[in-house]
RNA sequence: GGCCCGGUGGUCAAGCGGCUAAGACACCGCCCUUUCACGGCGGUAACACGAGUUCGAUUCUCGUCCGGGUCACCA
């Protein structure tokens, strides 16, 4: 994607606080544009409920012609995962999610990629500790273990910092800078009032400031948490609406105090519900549950999926299911993404990936048909197209195919029950019957061709007073030895080729007169 | 446990004080038909519970119950 706002080429920000100019245009938008930015953690996988988010946060910038940011959130050194950056750039590329600023996409506020990142953050929350609005804390792993244990002995709230450090001396903390006492920076909660914020799906959102852990914004190795990068990324790349899980909704008051504290104004927040495997656990890597990649290597279509993912906490105002990326793009309201947890269901996405199939070309359909079949299978099916035509309204997901027509490669070994069916009033002795009347039909019929041998085969069954079905029934059983095939009897014989259809008719003979 | 959020059929969901409570998937039945499908038609099935506000609550308020999230030098 081109640079959408050609023409302006403002100075590189200063993403430090005294270069910082407040009120420097970031980018040249147009009236209402929103500036949006997915921010996944390269660990390897991608996960529908991530795409999701994804997909969201992108249709909400693109709605109003506004910009879409990718930025890689891999602080956490420890847990990046080879690739995996490549797996976020193929995945968006896939599904057409295309970023406008990245870090292969450089714009300006970058970098993108937040371990590049690294020199802001302290100077950030060195500002908020001499505004007063954070500290320098010195506490010791061992000493914040025994607070724990001391607070669950004594029965008190959990795991919160007893703010130890937030009351120290000048000298103290010039004396512990001075000797190199780790430290970690934390935010300076206010002790009494509310915090609250608006949030576009959950609505006005009210906490108890005396709630609020005083927070680590800055871990004694240097680099930002979460937390706090976050903040400070998303103001300083102008990000106008933050969309991300609702796991986020509890400390977004942090967050808003922390924007406060700078005296920045706070993104409009959107946070959506996740996407659970069933009613009590969340899509996850470590539940084994599907990944994009995975949908897609078992034969989903990657706009099936994006559909699909669309409607999965999310409704458009009309009745209208399936949308084209553009489709989306005009039809997206941030305001109608549901509340409630969603279950993820395979059910659904089989019938929306069928839809895509049935709306595909006959031609792009036997190429993606033609793509999972083996060499073998292909050097058997004496007519590819009229296998496809056959094939595709009976497709929902393209990997299933092999196992449909298997029957192609090999005749199974089937039961002569096959034979019985009530409606055609077919059973293994007219069976034989009937196989004994199409063999010379079949041998002598002028051309291999599927409307011909119908019709003599249709003759015929006029001829003896029977219907369609006694005759050809049969014919599919002895042609597939399964009840399921795709096509008629009629069809099958041109797929199988003449050879191999009066051979599987003289297998059933013999298999029948026994 | 504290705090936050949620609760319409099996699933996704519409609804935003007055409706016989949409639609889709799944399921069942019928029709079409050379199998199975596709397609067409029809059907079963829901407002968690209890108070209150109101002439009237699925819609508003409170409580209960249930579910989820969060309480890290992880994101």
């Amino acid at each position: 994607m081109d640079n959408i706002n050609p023409g302006v080429s403002a100075p590189d920000i200063k993403n430090t606080p005294e270069g910082h100019d407040e009120n420097a245009p970031l980018r040249d938008l147009p009236e209402g544009a929103k500036v949006t930015r997915f921010a996944p953690s390269p660990t390897g996988y991608m996960h529908v409920g991530n795409l999701r988010t994804a997909l969201y946060t992108y249709l909400t910038a693109k709605h109003d012609d506004g910009v879409f940011i990718l930025r890689i959130e891999d602080t956490d050194q420890g847990r990046k995962v080879e690739g995996a950056v490549d797996v976020i750039y193929k995945t968006l590329t896939e599904t057409g999610l295309l970023w406008d600023e990245g870090p292969d996409k450089p714009g300006k506020v970058g970098p993108y990629v937040q371990s590049e990142r690294m020199g802001i953050f302290k100077a950030w929350a060195e500002k908020l500790v001499a505004d007063g609005k954070a500290y320098y804390c010195f506490c010791t792993e061992e000493r914040l273990e025994k607070m724990r244990e001391d607070q669950i002995a004594s029965g008190m709230a959990v795991g919160t910092y007893d703010r130890h450090c937030r009351d120290l001396s000048k000298e103290e903390i010039e004396e512990n800078l001075k000797n190199g006492v780790p430290y970690v920076i934390r935010q300076k909660m206010p002790l009494e009032g509310k915090t609250s914020f608006d949030d576009l799906i959950y609505g006005h959102i009210e906490v108890d400031n005396r709630e609020l852990e005083d927070q680590v914004l800055l871990k004694s190795d240097g680099m930002p948490t979460y937390n706090f990068a976050n903040v400070i990324d998303d103001h300083l790349m102008g990000i106008t609406h933050v969309l991300r899980g609702n796991e986020y909704l509890s400390s977004t008051p942090k967050y808003n105090l922390l924007y406060e504290s700078f005296g920045w104004t706070p993104p409009t927040y959107i946070h959506c519900p996740p996407v659970m495997k069933d009613a009590h656990q969340k899509l996850s890597k470590r539940n084994g549950d599907a990944s994009f990649e995975d949908l897609v290597a078992k034969g989903y279509l990657s706009d099936a999926v994006l559909n699909y993912l669309l409607l999965l906490g999310w409704s458009p105002e009309g009745e209208k299911e399936i949308f084209s990326l553009d489709e989306m793009i005009g039809a997206w309201d941030p305001a109608r993404i549901s509340k409630s947890p969603a279950i993820f269901d395979p059910l659904k996405l089989r019938h929306i990936n069928f839809e895509y199939i049935k709306a595909l070309s006959p031609e792009a359909f036997l190429e993606k048909a033609k793509a999972v079949m083996d060499a073998e299978l292909l050097s058997k099916i004496r007519d590819l197209p009229l296998l496809c035509k056959n094939l595709q309204p009976r497709t929902e997901v393209l990997g299933e195919i092999p196992e449909q027509i298997a029957f192609i490669k090999e005749l199974p070994d089937y039961d002569t029950e096959l034979f019985v069916n009530k409606k055609m009033k077919t059973d293994p002795e007219t069976a034989l019957e009937a196989l004994e009347i199409l063999k010379p039909i079949l041998e002598n019929v002028a051309e291999w061709a599927p409307e011909a041998i119908f019709a003599a085969c249709a003759e015929k069954a006029a001829e003896l007073e029977m219907k369609n079905g006694k005759l050809l029934y049969p014919l599919g059983i002895a042609l597939a030895g399964t009840r399921s095939t795709p096509g008629g009897g009629t069809d099958l014989a041109v797929i199988l080729g003449k050879d191999e259809t009066l051979s599987r008719i003289d297998a059933a003979i013999e298999k029948l007169r026994v």
